[in-house]
DNA sequence: CCACGATTGGACTATTTCGTCCAGAACGAT
DNA sequence: ATCGTTCTGGACGAAATAGTCCAATCGTGG
């Protein structure tokens, strides 16, 4: 709240150097949080991993929680963004089973560890950091809002009852996909995350209008 | 490794007084661990938790990740018997229905906040400790196991369709579960939850007899 | 009721981690 | 080129946290 380092107005200083130097730090630290948890993830091991020192931290965020909450932002913005992709045009079933492939062949490179980006946030930060917490609830909103709209361009385009609730199933979507995030870093195999997503995917089809 | 504390064969160290603070530990552990995070959590919180001691502490814990590991160990029990209660006599579809309502309310009374007693250990511990991953794991597994013997059972009395494949039903059921306390939990409200469950049940009910 | 090991309390140390500070280098506008 | 501002490096301090140790107490078998 005292200085203007997240989100605010950057008051007057910015450099090209200076925003270079918190962009390395802020993607360093998601890397690192991303692998080894928020809380287990010190200021010293994003000072090694960016390359800077503790002076450019501090510089740039007040304390852990603003970099933190920085690292989220982040994160929320390349999930929505690379999702947008691939949902925005989202027209036909066969559309939504490339976008499963597409995330399970993703989370398939590291064999499921880590989970989702956004998931094993949510998780740590959703009882410690309510701003955070709220953050990504917006997040996992509006991705569950493309999937949601993709779905209502189905209904529209005829190829989707009118009895399905894309919102609903939308939810129901993503929570398949949550949980077979976590079922997957659990287990180190990616299985079940591919039958969670088949479940649901399956459960969305039977609402195909042929 | 060195010291013979967690599942060992506890040598000749055991008075009821001993087990009594162990016990009074592991509690207070676990119910720090699961409002604040296992990172989250001191063992000076413990400590004055559990009224003890720091000694006391390593008495029977040769390290914090030993107590981590007791405290996963007593949670995959507790979840385990409960869930056993609920899931053992499962013969309908109407039992899985009252499963369901008991979880949801269960949740509810927190208002979806911290979520699942394993889910969020798993989601901070599967990438730090491999045993305790685990552990996890194999409790997953077995709560997941519960919910396929009784889609089983409902095959067997003709319930349920031989199409019906209860692994991946079950394991499904148990992605949507776990989604579903995860977005409770970062939205703090219960509803996305319900509706996961509520798809996840919905397609299982496509597979009823009639 | 005595002896001995288990148990306890809490002070103490070591280490980790967050956060501060300041002197000097780099940069950009004039 | 020069001056003021921003950026940088890293030493330093403060606090939190893990882990150690030992003297005192308890409690149970003999």
């Amino acid at each position: 709240m005292t200085r203007g380092t997240a989100a605010d107005a950057p008051s007057r200083r910015l450099t090209s150097r200076g925003l270079a130097t918190r962009a390395r730090i802020v993607e360093a630290a998601a890397d690192l949080m991303y692998v080894r948890g928020v809380n287990a993830t010190t200021l010293d091991d994003v000072r090694a991993a960016s390359g800077t020192s503790k002076s450019q931290l501090y510089q740039h965020f007040a304390d852990k929680d603003q970099l933190v909450r920085a690292v989220v932002v982040l994160r929320a913005g390349q999930v929505l963004e690379r999702e947008q992709g691939y949902l925005e045009r989202l027209r036909s079933f066969r559309g939504l089973l490339r976008w499963r492939d597409a995330l399970v062949q993703r989370n398939a490179l590291q064999n499921g560890a880590y989970g989702c980006a956004l998931g094993s946030m949510a998780s740590e930060l959703s009882d410690q950091d309510d701003e955070a917490r709220t953050t990504l609830a917006e997040t996992f909103a509006a991705w569950t809002g493309l999937i949601a709209a993709g779905l209502r361009r189905m209904q529209i385009s005829g190829a989707l009852a009118e009895a399905a609730d894309p919102d609903k199933l939308a939810v129901g979507l993503m929570a398949a996909l949550q949980g077979g995030y976590l079922l997957a870093e659990t287990q180190q195999d990616i299985a079940p995350m591919e039958t969670a997503l088949d479940m649901a995917l399956e459960h969305i089809r039977s609402f195909l209008t042929k």
